[in-house]
DNA sequence: ATCACATAATTTGATATCGAACTATTTGAT
DNA sequence: ATCAAATAGTTCGATATCAAATTATGTGAT
């Protein structure tokens, strides 16, 4: 059987290909992982830490930790709220959206790269069953 | 598309179910893999650290952290080699190979529980299309 | 036989992560 | 209005990992 396994290579395939890009970048896969969350909300939209942390499955303090160093490379921004002074707004600088933008081509054409071998009717079969594992 | 990200979700359900199982043992995911990669070779059969640390795509100091962990628990013994005085062969203990035997099972069930929605052609679909992303 | 190099495992130093404790602020019950 | 509980983010302490350095041993060229 093993398809477990099969999964678990999968998977760490795809991630090692993926971390090579963000290298490109100088990110780790932690770093890129928040820029391009953050990207994905749109030019200009923010999140808190919080829901950071959240959305990326992560414990709270390892998100203050990335963001201390994403903030120290000039690439987000904490601003505080000033609806609740508890909270903070997380925003990509200039810097960090066009380095992210930059990145998140190659890192497509990575995540296309590794699928060339399956053609459009096998991705989505791939997409159903994996859907289906785990429920 | 989102095949990757999918990868990415069915690969962490099935991960967190293992280590699930793992906990049942009072084990991590990383001791269990190591007494699994272990109990493989068979009844009496030995591995070197770095044998281990090779096959499970770990660093050999990662290897001795966990051997070190495994070995205060009484799961595995670390016996000198006469042949090469450098190096260790690593052996499963009665209670360990007794826990990985006793895990494994449970192990199993629940991979196979991750799998029950799909069907043994979905599983040999599944496994054939991903073989083909993790090479 | 000697000595440079290779190899096995461990130790060390740095870093990322988690959970728990902490600080500051807000919310809600009274 | 007050104060206990909840919430946001950070800090702290412990641990797992890696890469590099280290120790001990083996191998091979001369």
């Amino acid at each position: 059987m093993a398809v477990c396994g099969a999964l678990r290579r999968a998977n760490d395939r795809v991630r090692t290909a993926v971390e090579g890009n963000a290298a490109k970048g100088g990110l780790d896969g932690a770093g890129f992982d928040v820029l391009l969350t953050l990207r994905r909300q749109g030019r200009g939209e923010t999140l808190t830490p919080s829901a950071l942390a959240g959305e990326m499955m992560l414990s709270t303090s390892a998100m203050t930790n990335r963001l201390d160093r994403l903030e120290k490379r000039g690439l987000v921004e904490r601003r505080s709220d000033p609806k609740d002074r508890r909270s903070l707004k997380i925003a990509l600088t200039e810097d960090g959206f066009a380095l992210a933008d930059r990145l998140v081509m190659s890192h497509l054409a990575v995540e296309e790269q590794m699928l060339t071998p399956l053609d459009t009717a096998e991705r989505e079969e791939l997409k159903r069953l994996l859907a289906k594992v785990g429920v």
